[in-house]
Parts: structure tokens; C-alpha cells; sequence
RNA sequence: GGUGUCAUAGCUCAGUUGGUAGAGCAAAGGACUGAAAAUCCUUGUGUCCCUGGUUCGAUUCCCGGUGACACCA
């Protein structure tokens, strides 16, 4: 498809995105698609930002509310159904598309593709996890390192998720989780420019902190309140979402402490993201 | 006013039997192939409150000062 072209606004959380696609989609009459891994999940809404009503009226957004949190949703599965949605839409005559989001392990899996590896046995992962729980990545590291000694060298042995992936892998395929690694770049049939949207650290964190003040006064804590059912789903392992819980259950004393804890960990997610967009050289930034 | 305790990293504090100091948190940097708002790694020079004394050497001991807190008046 020549001449198509996916325009991708990125960022760290609160640096304005949401504003900033909206207006961009309405200049080239696009739709938005988003690419935001918490988003995606109809079950919330305040905590993870989403556009509000008004914005959403004014511009048709994709995987905004699109999933439930009762299905495990991953960075493979955006893959296909991101890039279905984007042929289909260019399909339709369209020369330019806008995708939105902060989610950086998605935005990858949408542009370069990730390999084709065995799926997950949830019994089988669940088993690792129990074990990486009660006893560290030790005991799953060990293993590794008997079938796989080529990812053993390349991974962070210390962090307990990516040994545990490996590991799951090579015992349901059999295989070594290396040997699925092709490092190569999938073709696309679009031309993919990325603008990264910049703040002023000292900005940025000053509109995290009101923002989560904001959620607050919208009914973040209600919105937990009724999610609690799903308290242990990956989908709530998320900032604004697990603090309110360990306040619920006492394990932090009051709301302003677990605000505070809020505030600080969006600043570190903030943090987490500016390091992985910063990487890659195709950003074009852009200060606000 | 008197007596006592304390004063060390942005914060909370350890410590140095006298040889110029280190934890947690904060902060900063980084990694990332199906949980990614997840998960993991790295980074600690600071007038050790100020002045003077003792000493080869004081952040450490002593005198005085300043400030905070507590108790007594």
C-alpha cells in the first residue's frame, strides 16, 4: 500500500496525548487507534485515564474499552487484531491513520512484529508462578539454565517474569525459548512515523500529582471498590488500582498515604517509559 | 530563666573505641519478544550546625554559641 502512513503519538503518562491525537486525527479525518494496555479494558475507566466522554464524541477511538479485564490480553494479541484493524481502515481509502498510546511493548509488537512462539499452558504458568512466589527465580533460573543457556546470557536472571516466560516456553514447545528468536523486523505495508510528545520533568510530575488528586474527586475509589473481585487478574496489577486495594485491606493506613503512593509510582511509570521511547531513534520528539 | 537530650545525604536515621562516613525512602539512569501501568538492574562528597581548644590528626573528646524538642520554674 504506497503512500499510506501511521502516525503514532507516544509518550509518558500525563504528558498530553490524549489532546494532542485528537486534534491530529481530526486534521487528517482519521479515527484514533489506541495503543494503551490498560485502556483496552471496559472495567476501567478513572484510574487509567481514558478519554472522557466529550473527547471521545468528537473523534472514533479503537481498543478504548474494547476488552474485558476477565480476558488475559497481551502485546501478541494487539498485534494481530491492531494491524487487521489498520489494513481494513487503509483499505477503506484512507491515506493516513493515528495511533495514540504509551504503551511501548505494544507499539513494538505493531511495527516490528514479535516471533511466533508456542502458546501459553495457564496450568503451566501458574505452576511457575507459585513456585517463583514461594521460592524465587532460583529454582526456575536453574532450570533454565540446563535448557536454554543461550537466553540465560542474554536475560536478567534476577527478574523472576522474563525467566519464568523463557522457561514456560521451552517446556511447552520443547524447544529452547532462544530458538524462537529470529530478530528480525516484520514487513509492513504502511510507513510508520513516530512523534514522542516531551515535558519538563518538573511539569510532567505536576500534572501526574493532579491528576491523580483529579481521579479522586471522579470516583477512584468507587471504581476499585466494585473491581475488587478481580483484585489478583493482571489487568489490575496497575498503578492507581493496587494501592487503593492494599488500602482497603489495611496495608496502607489511610487514603492520603495511598495517594501519595499513587502520585509516586505514575511518576516512576513516567520514568520507565521515557527510557524505553528513548531508545528507539525513529522518535520524532516534540516539547509542549 | 534552669536542667537535660538532640543537631550527619532532599527526608528518616545509623555510624566513626579520634584517621573526613552509610542504610532505607526520595531522586536519577538503564533493561525489556505474549502479565509491559508488569517485571528487573545500576547509581550515595555530604561545610557530619557554628566558633575556639586538646591532638600529628576532630564529624567523633572539651569550652562557648545557635537552633529544635522535653522536663522544671
Amino acid at each position: 500500500m504506497p503512500g499510506k502512513r501511521l502516525v503514532i503519538v507516544l509518550g509518558p503518562t500525563a504528558v498530553g496525548k490524549t489532546d494532542y491525537s485528537i486534534s491530529l486525527a481530526q486534521k487528517y479525518g482519521s479515527p484514533i487507534i489506541s495503543c494503551d494496555s490498560r485502556q483496552i479494558y471496559r472495567e476501567m475507566s478513572i484510574g487509567t485515564a481514558v478519554p472522557d466522554k466529550d473527547q471521545l464524541a468528537l473523534v472514533t477511538h479503537y481498543f478504548i474499552h474494547s476488552h474485558s479485564v476477565e480476558n488475559l490480553y497481551t502485546a501478541g494479541k494487539y498485534e494481530v487484531e491492531a494491524l487487521k484493524l489498520i489494513n481494513e481502515l487503509f483499505e477503506e481509502g484512507r491515506d493516513t491513520l493515528v495511533m495514540c498510546g504509551g504503551s511501548g511493548f505494544y507499539i513494538d509488537a505493531l511495527v516490528n512484529g514479535l516471533d511466533d512462539f508456542p502458546k501459553t499452558d495457564m496450568n503451566l504458568r501458574s505452576e511457575l508462578s507459585s513456585i517463583l512466589r514461594a521460592e524465587g527465580v532460583r529454582p526456575l533460573a536453574e532450570r533454565l539454565r540446563e535448557l536454554d543457556p543461550a537466553t540465560c546470557a542474554v536475560i536478567d536472571m534476577s527478574n523472576g517474569q522474563r525467566v519464568l516466560r523463557a522457561l514456560e516456553v521451552c517446556l511447552v514447545s520443547g524447544r529452547p525459548f532462544s530458538s524462537f528468536k529470529t530478530n528480525s523486523i516484520k514487513k509492513r505495508d504502511f510507513q510508520v512515523e513516530k512523534i514522542g510528545l516531551l515535558r519538563p520533568r518538573e511539569e510532567l510530575y505536576r500534572r501526574i500529582d493532579k491528576r491523580v488528586l483529579k481521579m479522586i474527586d471522579d470516583g477512584l475509589v468507587e471504581e476499585v471498590r466494585s473491581l475488587e473481585k478481580y483484585r489478583d487478574l493482571p489487568a489490575l496489577q496497575t498503578v492507581g488500582y493496587k494501592e487503593i486495594f492494599d488500602w482497603f485491606d489495611g496495608s496502607v493506613n489511610t487514603l492520603e498515604r495511598a495517594v501519595e503512593l499513587i502520585q509516586r509510582n505514575t511518576r516512576h511509570y513516567a520514568k520507565r517509559q521515557l527510557s524505553y521511547f528513548r531508545r528507539d531513534p525513529s522518535v520524532r520528539w516534540i516539547e509542549m
